[in-house]
DNA sequence: TTCAGTGCAAAGGATTTGCAACACC
DNA sequence: GGTGTTGCAAATCCTTTGCACTGAA
């Protein structure tokens, strides 16, 4: 009925996926008759690779490992509404952390997320009760939801031992 | 079973409540060996009959119509924690916008949003069949919550036919 | 060739902090 | 009277912007 599950960073990237979300950049991009450079690119596949949360500073420092020229955070954050728009991520919250969080989003399904305060540990969740009722709730106040977010935050399995 | 509703703004506190307020506020700031001032007094006035959700900035500008002192942002951003923790008020996510907004807490049921995207309107919600699946699912992570945010986005009745 | 993209530095907005004077308990 | 609090200004952190130069189409 309610299937609520752990998808972790399973579902990482292929290198076809990357091909194919690279090329939905261009579109999305053509579209609006901005061009894919090559820094764009770079941008584009850091963030698919990445394993789990990541902020612009994280992100850069994928690219300067990687040489990309000099790789400036005015480009990544120039870059970061462009990568929104073309569905290759999306903004999570990650609650009162300073600053925004990002993570992937090409091609992999909704989830929430449950936060360990202690040790900052995410687990995604996925349940299709929950969304029902939360469609259910904007029925009744109709209203129509564009989006949401849902963290539940906690302690972990691990921390609350301690 | 569901008992969604408006809570609106209704259950604004009354004198009592805020006079009860300040004796918790009172308690805590003694429990950490901290000091009931003027200031912060007029500071849980403030956000206690505030209408609605507020920054800072709505904070300090009720304190100042009220003439308190010069009333300094500084001040009020220092006691925003101590608010917190005395359960005066609650942060409330406002996803996007820039800044924290806060709600005061004082004794009220907890509720969760949907806000408008358009219009900036807030409706607030509780289910109880929510909260419940929300235990539901920690526990299948063995995880504690400790709290959560839950905000849908999008647009309202009005907002969605334009 | 022509715009858009980039690096860099400087500007911005929100929040925090150091410090001397001031106010609770 | 001693310690915490406040106002003020300066400092920080994150993000945005202006500009001259470089690069994609």
């Amino acid at each position: 009925m309610d299937v609520t599950r752990r998808k972790a960073t399973k579902g990482r990237p292929k290198g076809g996926d990357v091909t194919r979300a690279i090329e939905k950049f261009r579109d999305v991009l053509h579209g609006r008759a901005l061009k894919l450079s090559t820094v764009r690119e770079a941008i584009v596949r850091a963030a698919l690779t990445y394993d789990g949360h990541f902020n612009v500073e994280d992100l850069l420092r994928v690219l300067k490992n990687q040489g990309v020229s000099q790789a400036h955070l005015a480009t990544v954050y120039r870059a970061i509404p462009l990568l929104i728009e073309a569905g290759i991520i999306q903004p999570t919250m990650l609650s009162r952390s300073h600053g925004n969080y990002y993570e992937a989003a090409f091609e992999r399904e909704h989830h929430d997320h449950l936060v360990c305060k202690v040790c900052g540990r995410v687990i995604e969740f996925h349940s299709e009760a929950m969304e029902a009722l939360q469609r259910e709730i904007a029925a009744r106040h109709h209203f129509e939801i564009e989006e949401h977010v849902h963290e539940l935050l906690g302690r972990c399995k691990t921390c609350r031992k301690s």
